[in-house]
RNA sequence: CGCGGGGUAGAGCAGUUUGGUAGCUCGUCGGGCUCAUAACCCGGAGGUCGCAGGUUCAAGUCCUGCCCCCGCAA
């Protein structure tokens, strides 16, 4: 069976990878145009590209593969088409071409969290367990009929980064697994309920700043949800404070929410919140590195006492 | 050639402008005090100041070249 691949980041390539491993005959991947990321402004291939010429697979990148990469796609004559967060929108030509349809590794328990980053969300909104969906690609947006699903709890430790890491194995599993199944054909196919359906839009650097005047409890959420990027963050005096890990904290005063309750490396670096406190456990001043908060308050005097928002890190 | 910050003891930092025998907080080791302690007191160990070269009586500090790390922006 000829299949092409379509993905970008690195939640992609254990999907390619295991589609390798199993022996499918991958004759394509479509990935997303090299651009400059990174210091100093330097072009990078994607992850999945890496992946693909490692394995001298032909490799396509258009910038819209729904006009100028329709010719390529057309002339792999693909049986299959596979998708795991290629990053562009399939149209119904594109759609057209493989025989056998499109399916696509959706990073959550469809319907929920249709959208660009169901990860970021599911923890987000304090979901308890999340998981992966491959599904038939229909012309909507994660819209398509769901084949299979399998399902991972989301533990306190868990961060955006940590669970998309491990949704990305147990994604490339279950897409070996929906691909033998469909051609045995004894897959299973059901219809999305709409009713149940919440789509979430891309992630957006104003997500990842955080208010003290909120629970506790959303504050830690957004802190796991949005690593590695944007990263959750507060205003400072000199900038901005990116907070990496916090972790609840207890808070017997009475101080207004964002007021810095402590700040020694023996006690940490502990905030008032909504509903109580937080400590800031790892943290990043402007233009440093991320590091532990008692150890960069060792080098660096923090007046506790006041809003965090007029301290100067 | 996108913008910028930095490499000083195990950790985090100061000191570099105005060259002159390396300092702070924490940790660590030993001792003491205490019912007790993330407490306190006393004492000690631990550093080729990223690498190489240069200027100088003298360089962490000035000059030149190189290596490495990081932030922002995309």
């Amino acid at each position: 069976m000829r299949i092409v691949f379509m993905g970008t980041p690195a939640f992609a390539v254990p999907s390619l990878a295991a589609l390798l491993q199993a022996g499918h005959e991958v004759v394509g991947v479509f990935t997303q145009p090299d651009r400059p990321k990174g210091r100093g402004g330097k072009v990078q291939m994607s992850p999945v590209k890496e992946l693909a010429l490692a394995h001298n697979i032909p490799v396509f990148q258009p910038l819209k593969i729904r006009t100028d990469g329709l010719a390529d796609l057309t002339a792999l004559a693909p049986d299959l088409c596979v998708t795991a967060a290629f990053g562009q929108i399939l149209s119904e030509a594109v759609l057209a071409v493989p025989k056998q349809g499109t399916v696509n590794v959706h990073a959550s328990l469809l319907p929920r969290h249709r959208g660009p980053a169901p990860v970021n969300w599911a923890i987000l909104q304090g979901d308890s367990q999340t998981g992966v969906t491959t599904m038939l690609t229909d012309k909507g947006i994660d819209t398509g009929d769901m084949l299979l699903r399998a399902t991972t709890p989301i533990t306190e430790d868990d961060t955006a980064e940590t669970l998309l890491t491990r949704l990305a194995q147990i994604g490339a599993d279950l897409l070996i697994e929906t691909i033998e199944r469909l051609s045995r054909g004894d897959c299973p196919r059901e219809k999305q309920n709409e009713a149940l359906m919440t789509y979430e839009p891309k992630l957006s650097r104003e997500l990842g700043a955080l208010d003290f005047f909120k629970p506790t409890r959303e504050s830690l959420l957004r802190v796991r949800a949005v690593i590695p990027w944007p990263g959750a963050y507060a205003p400072v005096a000199n900038g901005i404070l990116k907070v990496w890990r916090a972790v609840k904290a207890e808070n017997n005063v009475s101080a207004a929410p964002g007021t810095v309750l402590l700040a020694d490396p023996k006690q940490g670096l502990v905030v008032a919140t909504g509903d109580g406190a937080m400590e800031l456990v790892e943290i990043q001043a402007p233009n440093a590195k991320r590091m532990d908060a008692r150890a960069y308050l060792r080098g660096h005097a923090i007046d506790a006492g006041k809003p965090l928002s007029e301290v100067t890190i």
